[in-house]
DNA sequence: CCCATTTGGGTGAGCGCTCAACCTTCTCGC
DNA sequence: GCGAGAAGGTTGAGCGCTCACCCAAATGGG
């Protein structure tokens, strides 16, 4: 590999703040969901996504693809939450392979009581920053961005049809009342 | 705490995008550093700050706050390099508690040789997805991010004059061989 | 049918981070 | 100058992630 193009100093200034912002953003609502709720952000996301799912209980390669994590990390955190009485494991019927992670009620009511001052930290260190646009804006960005990602890694994506997600959940930032 | 106003429609969607994207790109940028030169993610800032700073050297607290990194964090980190071969410990002859960093030749020529891989990786997963006035977005949007959480932060923050940094240093984008 | 391959999932080692404690050296009011 | 507190830095435990490997069940071509 010869010299690259190397990034201008507008490209270099919004990276280092892009790295800076990324990780500060993200610490930060560590740190308070943590504080708040006891709840780590990774196990967080895997509790939106099984509460938002019908009979919340998916399947765990369904699972892990929806958030966006390998196998083993979830086989890890799930085990863990487990351990926590926030999720089951139940075997599949037709897929002797196969498991189910389900949450539990106690899971259920974790998350509800999580969500409020995650919702709230969300919005005040991210969204009350941005201007109505500014937030539009960065939605349009990110997309392209995973956009771009999704793509390079969909070389093996064999349109298994036991996959169903991409169909419109509903999500972590509305009340899990709303949500079983 | 009562009910937060939840995230609308779009927040909401932007919102998922953004943890999508963050994490995707973070992953895919550690892989291919990680595959291409061997060198987490975590060392390349370390590195990159020092091949930036007089003498490729920093006193520990320096480094850790430019990095946005902890005290506990660096000094974990940089026992490794050390034990790597690519930075060394001084000790600072006006304060006996203090400790510099320094960068040795093998860790500038590593990161010399990772340096043009890495950006090639950013460009191609970050900034070739978007135009530049996108780019140019994405660069504001960050900064009032970090403006805000630096905010949070600045409690304790005491201007001790020992700190010199925030005076424009060359950064990791630019070839190492620059830097020095 | 049967065996090779693929798929679903779990495991364990090793690394890196966080958090809380700790030691040492400075600093500063008195 | 001295004693209390602050500042610089390290350490160790514990957790979570990655990577490579493993096993069992399902599949499919011959």
């Amino acid at each position: 590999m010869t010299e690259p193009r190397w990034l201008d100093q507008d490209e270099h200034h919004t990276w280092r703040s892009y790295l800076a912002a990324t990780r500060l953003l993200s610490a930060q609502l560590d740190r308070e969901l943590q504080r708040d709720s006891g709840i780590p952000q990774s196990y967080y996301e895997i509790l939106v996504r099984l509460s938002e799912s019908p009979d919340r209980r998916l399947r765990m390669s369904d699972l892990a693809e929806v958030s966006d994590s390998s196998r083993s990390r979830l086989s890890h955190a799930v085990a863990r939450l487990v351990a926590n009485g926030w999720v089951e494991r139940e075997s599949c019927p037709t897929d002797r392979r196969g498991a189910f992670a389900v949450l539990t009620d106690a899971g259920f009511e974790a998350l509800t009581n999580a969500a409020p001052a995650h919702v709230s930290s969300v919005r005040s260190h991210l969204f009350d920053r941005l201007s109505r646009e500014q937030m539009l804006q960065l939605g349009e960005i990110t997309d392209a961005i995973v956009a771009g990602l999704r793509e390079s890694s969909v070389e093996i994506e064999q349109e298994c049809t036991s996959r169903q997600h991409e169909r419109g959940v509903l999500h972590e930032e509305q009340p899990p009342s709303r949500v079983a």
